[in-house]
DNA sequence: CCTGAAACGGACTGATGAGTCCGCTTACGT
DNA sequence: ACGTAAGCGGACTCATCAGTCCGTTTCAGG
């Protein structure tokens, strides 16, 4: 089978992923790949073989991320209330890439990769349902509110995005 | 006198600046230095003995930038209304950095460099009179206020600015 | 065991970009 | 015109980092 991973290929496997994670979450994005094979006590040609990309090696680090913030998109859609379901979303996902900020920044890297790009999908969803329910202005456009809320998350010194996210979700919410 | 230029490196320099400035506007931050002598006609080496680091040129590039933006700041602190000289003048600055996203990118690459704390300070009064005087929200602090408006400027997509800074202001506006 | 394939790791390549150095050129005062 | 100091430029150093290659080690099945 070529599928089946010798047992110590898969022990540092492991190791790799949990020392990238460990590094990206510290650094972001800019974590080189010698400090991550370094901090998985292999050499970097290991790393380098299991993802011959480092996007790869951050995108396997990221998935679990998406697939939560995936999980919470799929939760807001099924609410009643299409505008607090936009908001609370909102808060859900930044609650979740600042409890990390470097794997945030990694996410940001990736921009839209395969995979995240059904997650775009609801999160655009989620929008034109808080904006027809009148919830959210219209004269944005999914993808805006998007990249507004993540420019201010990315943007907030240590401890702060909270209020810089309160901002710019005043700054969503429809006013007559 | 050591303080004068001989004149071909008065040409030069003068050169440098000009290509420095297309190549910042085209490129932000990031242009090399390399490509900067290229475009002036002059070895690398002249960019270097001129500007002993690249934040130099860089800052030497963007000085106009921001001693108009301190003029600017300088005429909303003679206005009456705090609030709409706040409103205006955020808009007013937006519109000189977007005129060149290259060099607005290397503004916020520059922080707060000597000569820009003097622009800092001023806007600082000019939003907190515009919070005293009950236009913007009070749970802000002018350095975030800085920071929110950089970053909707700088995460929009070329030509979407404009909405982007009308969420970001909304946001800002104090709400009973 | 013992052997062949899988996995390892680090030396190597190649790209990039900032800043230094020094032999050559050129401006400019006399 | 000529000598000298200012100025030039590009080759060089140094650092960083992603990705490749191959000789060596280790696993695991027979």
């Amino acid at each position: 089978m070529t599928t089946e991973l010798r047992a110590d290929a898969r022990r540092n496997l492991e190791r790799v992923l949990d020392a990238a994670t460990e590094a990206f979450a510290a650094s972001g994005p800019d974590a080189s790949i010698d400090d991550i094979a370094r901090l998985a006590g292999v050499g970097h040609g290991t790393v380098c073989r299991r993802f011959p990309t480092k996007d790869d090696l951050i995108y396997a680090v990221i998935e679990r991320h998406v697939a939560q913030m995936q999980a919470m998109a799929e939760e807001a859609l099924e609410s009643e209330d299409a505008g607090e379901a936009f908001f609370d979303f909102a808060r859900q996902v930044a609650e979740l890439s600042m409890s990390t900020p470097g794997l945030h920044r990694c996410v940001v890297h990736c921009g839209s990769k395969p995979g995240a790009a059904e997650l775009d999908r609801l999160v655009a969803k989620i929008v034109s349902r808080a904006q027809a329910a009148g919830a959210v202005r219209a004269d944005v456009q999914p993808v805006d509110v998007q990249l507004l809320v993540r420019s201010a998350l990315t943007s907030a010194p240590a401890g702060q995005w909270r209020r810089y996210l309160d901002v710019v979700l005043d700054g969503l919410e429809f006013r007559p």
